[in-house]
DNA sequence: AATGAATGAGTATTCATTCAT
DNA sequence: AATGAATGAATACTCATTCAT
């Protein structure tokens, strides 16, 4: 019932209260009729600028997805593939080998950045983010699009990341334990601190400054060790 | 369609179907209809044994929460609140000081055996446990389920184990990093492996084997990573 | 609006207001909610019956279609098969040509029984009629309807009525001015009487009787003069 | 889909766009978008040039009616009424005596005329044919259309040709069976030709050739057979 | 314990039509 | 003459739930 009426069109109203209610009630629960009052837009609009209720859907996840997959592409081009093709990385299977300790800091530094600019996107977007994984966990269409960003440490050769990395190192190798950890035990928390954010927020009574370091100082803990694990000065 | 006629009893394979369904397809999109069909029964017999749809849902997240929840409770009863008595185990905030290494050792050992209990049965009981996760991202009577068991961790004093904890020993204190790191990097992952087993060894061509050990060596991480940070021997 | 409550079941109260909406207005302008005020039952029950308002109409032209048909067939089976085999009967070409006149007429006499009561029959269930000469216009699923009882005369030996004939006497063979002419101003006329047979009437104020009169008049006409070209005594 | 972008003006199109759809899916269940997409226009641009979508057919099924009904009163007042007033015809009831052979053959041979034009206007403008029959099926506005025609055969004062052939010659009346007969063994017929020629011509393998040729001569028998009984001369 | 029939309140989607420009 | 946006009223169909037996 909560109108939203300014002067940004229909359409990114109808997206507006889609997020919301998707991500309140999950996608199957809301009601067409509630998006169209919750817009403040007549409900044969909302068929004028999509084709269905899930073609809402689609427009959402697709948006988080693609930048999400084309952050992690971007990251690897930039940082990674120069780095292997310097010589001041070397990937054996699973692990980094930089060249020397400034070469390991300057990734260090980088990997932070993409980190952090990450967490800012998924938390800002946290709402499509929610929407996401509880889809997610149905089965159809969206049903693996979680999976669909750990697709790029598949070890298939259409999967561009893993190509890239291939073509700069051709020593590198996905390692199936890193893989099994870093889904479920980075990416899904990642992903989880975003969902249950509002819930977490309040449920133990933290601002939003507490939230973001609480989550900035957990991955620190997760990528040291998991940086102790893996990043080798040779 | 798939028909399961065999001599249990009708209520139970109305919660198999309503199992199947809901993890499938959602609460919300599940349909009563499909689980009179799944079950072999007819739609009015769901309702003779169950209030509504809503209450089948009740039965299922109620089992296994109270079965984690009671589960967790033991193993601090049993192990945790006796040693301190005993004055084995000295509780600073969220460290855990151990009289001596043979105290640890014990400890250890024992929550070895609760992790893997409990591990065996969030994989048993995975498409419980895959609704459990779809519906704490609805609002609603079960949006906060999964916060439910991290309430085991609230300062509240209407908290059973709070309770125990801190009449055991007065200096004990939730630590807040300690919480969220715990929830999201511990109790998610694990909760995220259930829900989440089949489609992963499907996709990454796994065994029931390699889940198996990926989880443990993955938790095993984790603990490790833990204890180096909160047990210490006095 | 006008509610038809008796003790005849649902079923057949449904399918009898669907009859009476869709002879009037057409198939697509007819409405479900109309049917089911109609019929004086809940609008859900409809699909409780039937798969959907298609369905409803498959029913209905399933009926007639297969009425006329197998009413086609019998004759032939019963009365020009055995004379053939007979040989009171010669089929040359599309002409009929008798033994003796006493074969003749015993053909005759019979031939227009069965016209009576296929007349009968059509006129009885002339709402049906209607609706099947409506939607034999429209393209899709029932657009060829009205020719489908004209495949009778296919020459395709997957069709039981010339497989029959020709079995039974191989000179046989359809004609196509004859085919044309049958379908068109035999075929046509008769299905056109039952269909516009209350405007007709109530437009020239005729009674039943003077109905049935000038339909069997006409047809009389009709059928000796095709009598002339192809019935021969030989 | 498919667009017919000429240089003729939105109007002619939006009128060949509803022919078209209007005779393949029926009145009702074409739909105004359609028309819009198929006549490649705006859909706000079929309500400048029409009221409504009714408004449409009222404009192609005029169109029809007045010319099918001008043109059976123009054959009258050019060779029926002339020769009754000259005394070279001779009205009896519903039998035509002629003053002498040479006045029938005059008769006769305009008579054909005017139907080999009827049928070929008719065949020409099948789709409205079409449309014309599928909504004379409808109770409503246009449901006794194809009875209009047949008005010009009511015994009512205000129907122009009785009029015409009663102030000719006052022995003149029209008889149940001739009206009956000719309406569903000749009207009825020549319109089924028309509206069922696509889909007989494909079912049969005939070429428009053909399909004229079988029209003609079927027609043929029937005038010939309506002659025989009501030609005479004196 | 079990079921076929029935239903009220929705549910996504459509459609002819209008409005503002 | 033309169009993108907007809408009220419907439209076929669904669904959880209940009833009678």
């Amino acid at each position: 019932m909560l109108r939203v009426l300014n002067k940004e069109d229909a359409r990114e109203r109808i997206l507006g209260a889609s997020i919301d209610l998707f991500s309140r009630k999950g996608f199957a629960a809301a009601r067409v009729s509630e998006i169209a009052d919750c817009a403040g837009v007549n409900k044969a609009l909302i068929y004028y600028y999509f084709k269905s209720k899930e073609d809402i859907l689609d427009t959402l996840l697709g948006s988080i997805i693609s930048h999400v997959s084309s952050a992690s592409t971007e990251f690897i081009d930039t940082y990674i593939v120069p780095m292997v093709k310097d010589g001041r990385l070397d990937i054996v299977g699973d692990r980094f080998e930089f060249s020397d300790s400034e070469a390991m800091g300057y990734f260090q530094a980088n990997m932070a950045k993409h980190y952090e600019k990450l967490v800012d996107y998924l938390l800002q977007n946290r709402a499509i983010v929610r929407i996401l994984m509880s889809e997610s966990l149905r089965s159809g269409k969206h049903g693996s699009s979680l999976f669909r960003v750990m697709e790029l440490m598949d070890k298939n050769p259409g999967n561009p990341i893993y190509r890239s990395l291939h073509a700069a190192d051709e020593d590198f190798e996905y390692n199936e334990d890193t893989v099994f950890f870093k889904f479920f035990f980075s990416w899904i928390p990642l992903i989880s601190i975003a969902a249950y954010y509002d819930e977490y927020k309040e449920k133990n009574l933290l601002s939003d400054e507490n939230m973001k370091e609480l989550t900035l100082r957990s991955l620190e803990i997760l990528v040291k060790g998991a940086q102790d694990r893996h990043f080798v000065v040779s």
